[in-house]
DNA sequence: TATTGTTATACTCTATAACTATA
DNA sequence: TATAGTTATAGAGTATAACAATA
């Protein structure tokens, strides 16, 4: 494994240990990823319609419907009538879904600390640098529609 | 938002970017990720039991049973008696699944070398440097079984 | 006519529990 | 007894199609 594909690999490996580190930290608050998208949407934009979550998220509204149910259930979000339009229905965070979200806000704060704080200055501009090169390719790359599009089809150790 | 909150999103944008890339592009081969990752398995360790492959991806038995299923179906794998175990089945690549993991591993070294093969390499190095410290601290705040794991519990824009 | 939200149905991935065959 | 693999069942996320109420 060359220098190259070791770093690949380290890419690889910090989106799992993330992803997997997010999925049991929510499962401790009875929330899925699915679910916290719905929260975190509703936290930065205020209340909104199934319609403007669907939109947001990139789900069908009828995924949105399970989503809410769900959300309602565990009593993070609440159901409320539309001002003006009788069709639709906006949905509004609770106290306990504001306490959560801006929960995860400060510890998004942390993380990011943690993470770059210990870094000096220089060290950090250099990764940042580094990190928009890989950036622009993969945006480049992914936003192409041609052949040379999903090279990214890799998988994985 | 400050550089490293910028970076964090980067960060997030970038892992949003390829898993959804490389959804598509398994889709257009008739695969999903669990699948591949089956392949894969199979590709790096040649032939293996079903509890070898639950071990390896980290999902129980019953799962590969469904995954291998349908990777039969699709014609990308073949059951086989184990040799001396007459209880075990071996999974093994057909050739259709063997040219499909070839064909992932050699997309794999062409993303790898657009990435990284236009940094010079003082670039390259200290983005990996950077890359080294921000794994290394998840790793250790995921592995952490404290108050303080779970911190990763943030979401993305 | 078009949009909003719901229900019905189906597919994929995941899990636990119960079972058969074999070690 | 323990292990290998299967089947049954359930929950979560996703999708499409059909529908009622409203714009």
């Amino acid at each position: 494994m060359n220098e190259h594909e070791g770093a690949w690999s380290r890419i690889l490996e910090l989106a799992v240990l993330v992803n997997d580190d997010m999925d049991r930290s929510l499962a401790d608050l009875g929330l899925t990823r699915s679910r916290t998208h719905v929260l975190w949407v509703l936290a930065q934009q205020g209340s909104t319609t199934h319609a403007g979550l669907a939109a947001a998220i990139g789900v069908t509204a009828q995924n949105i419907t399970g989503l809410v149910d769900a959300l309602v259930g565990a009593g993070f979000v609440a159901r409320s009538r539309h001002p003006t339009d009788r069709r639709a229905t906006l949905v509004v965070l609770t106290e306990r879904g504001s306490a959560v979200t801006d929960t995860m806000a400060r510890q998004q704060r942390d993380l990011i600390q943690q993470l770059f704080g210990s870094m000096d200055p220089r060290q950090f501009r250099a990764f940042s640098a580094g990190l928009d090169v890989v950036l622009d390719t993969v945006r480049r790359l992914t936003s192409d529609a041609s052949a040379a599009a999903h090279a990214t089809a890799s998988v994985g150790t």
